[in-house]
DNA sequence: TACATACAC
DNA sequence: TATGGTGTATGTA
């Protein structure tokens, strides 16, 4: 009875957009909290109205408004049984739960962003994004404020920030940065598995054990070389780092962690032996190298790692303990949408069913076993109990990307 | 198997 | 003027 209740409360107070969802402002992406919603969507709207591109969403959406329908003619009313087998199903899963592994997401801020700013620091005050006026693959903190983000059109963007700034798109040297971090990543875990460009999982969990018989000079990491006597006035080189945000949390401002971690004083920084040391050193060697920032997510699970990524990003980490109490206090009220896999589509039919938070989708697993497929469902078990992969295929393993395994065929072909 | 849809980057 | 390109996974005819 309570949970119908709540269900019906739901389907009332869904931030009411049913109408061409597929098109509105995509905000759930750091720093862009607060925005001014209606505004912007207003202003996508009547750019795109009329457009090619604006009746095909209009038809998906309606076909998905199609299957909502459907989806609500099925609803009938759960019988004893299911509600006994889904129930029975959760108990079997999670004794499959697995808090034995250390996963960390790390993930570059605002990428292609920060490497152009990098590279023009007049681009550093200014509202930008990169890509073309038909695509933007991204943009930074300052854009993000006038809305204008990834996969947005340039054009559009130019509508809600008419100064923006768009700097074209430059492969080589993203794929460059990225060689570099990934030779970072290999040293925490040489089977990492890169998600793309810029982002990757790893395992932590030996070079942990490892770790914790490392001595101090192997934990000691320096700051990139300040300036030579010999070469011109060069300032702080860390300066050059760009800043992506007011307000951004920092790589390196525990001056005592919880091991009595060295303040950073000399030119050099000492890192602890812990989950947290050892991540912010891999954050901190990234920021020395490239001049570019990262966050990471540090959790038992892919999944979770992925959303605590997010969670102090710019420039920040997030560290979910490994606790069955931890985890389901965490997952309590995020939202099934910052999950991954779970897009547009799915959080539009789960939004119609009065499902917005994790904890509301542990609520109706009966209801959902009715109405979606065996393994959209399994999945949504698993996201509703926390649980996620716990290994990471290596490498090898991995059905290769093809792009990437181009570019380095055409590499190595280059330097023969 | 072939095609469509959803999702991620 | 104008809304990517490419890969994986899944569901269906």
């Amino acid at each position: 009875m309570e949970s119908t209740k709540q269900m019906e409360n739901g389907v009332a107070s869904i931030k009411e957009e049913g109408f061409l969802s597929r098109m509105a402002l995509n905000d759930n992406k750091a720093g862009m909290e607060g925005l001014d919603r209606d505004k912007i969507n207003k202003i996508i709207m009547e750019t795109s109205k009329g457009s090619k591109f604006y009746e095909n969403e209009l038809k998906r959406d309606q076909q998905v408004n199609q299957r909502i329908t459907k989806m609500m003619l099925q609803k009938a009313r759960i019988t004893e049984q299911q509600l006994k087998k889904a129930q029975a199903q959760v108990r079997s899963v999670e004794k499959s739960r697995d808090l034995s592994r250390v996963i960390v997401h790390v993930d570059m801020d605002a990428f292609y962003a920060a490497v152009e700013m990098r590279d023009c620091p007049e681009l550093k005050d200014k509202p930008m994004a990169v890509g073309s006026t038909s695509m933007l693959s991204t943009s930074n903190y300052h854009a993000r404020k006038y809305g204008v983000r990834a996969a947005m059109p340039g054009f559009i963007a130019k509508k809600l920030c008419p100064s923006l700034v768009i700097v074209p798109l430059n492969f080589d040297k993203y794929r460059a940065v990225s060689n570099e971090i990934r030779e970072i990543f290999a040293d925490y875990d040489p089977n990492f598995q890169p998600m793309s460009l810029d982002e990757a999982y790893l395992d932590f969990t030996d070079h942990l054990e490892q770790r914790q018989h490392w001595p101090e000079s192997a934990r000691t990491h320096h700051f990139r070389k300040k300036a030579e006597p010999s070469q011109e006035a060069v300032t702080e080189v860390r300066e050059l780092s760009p800043v992506l945000f007011e307000d951004s949390p920092g790589s390196s401002p525990s001056p005592v962690g919880p091991e009595g971690v060295h303040a950073p004083a000399g030119d050099f920084e000492v890192f602890g032996t812990s989950v947290e040391e050892a991540v912010r050193e891999m954050r901190f060697r990234i920021e020395q190298k490239t001049m570019l920032t990262a966050s990471a997510g540090i959790a038992p699970n892919m999944m979770l790692a992925k959303v605590c990524s997010d969670k102090n990003k710019p420039n920040g980490q997030y560290r979910l303990p490994s606790t069955r109490e931890a985890v389901m206090d965490f997952i309590q009220n995020l939202p099934v949408r910052k999950v991954c896999g779970i897009g547009k589509v799915s959080e539009k039919m789960l939004n119609a069913l009065g499902i917005s938070t994790c904890s509301h989708l542990g609520q109706q697993m009966a209801l959902l076993s009715l109405l979606f497929s065996e393994t959209a469902w399994h999945h949504f078990l698993e996201v509703s109990l926390g649980l996620g992969s716990t290994y990471i295929p290596r490498h090898e393993e991995r059905k290769s990307m093809s792009t990437e395994r181009f570019f380095n065929n055409f590499n190595s072909y280059l330097i023969v």
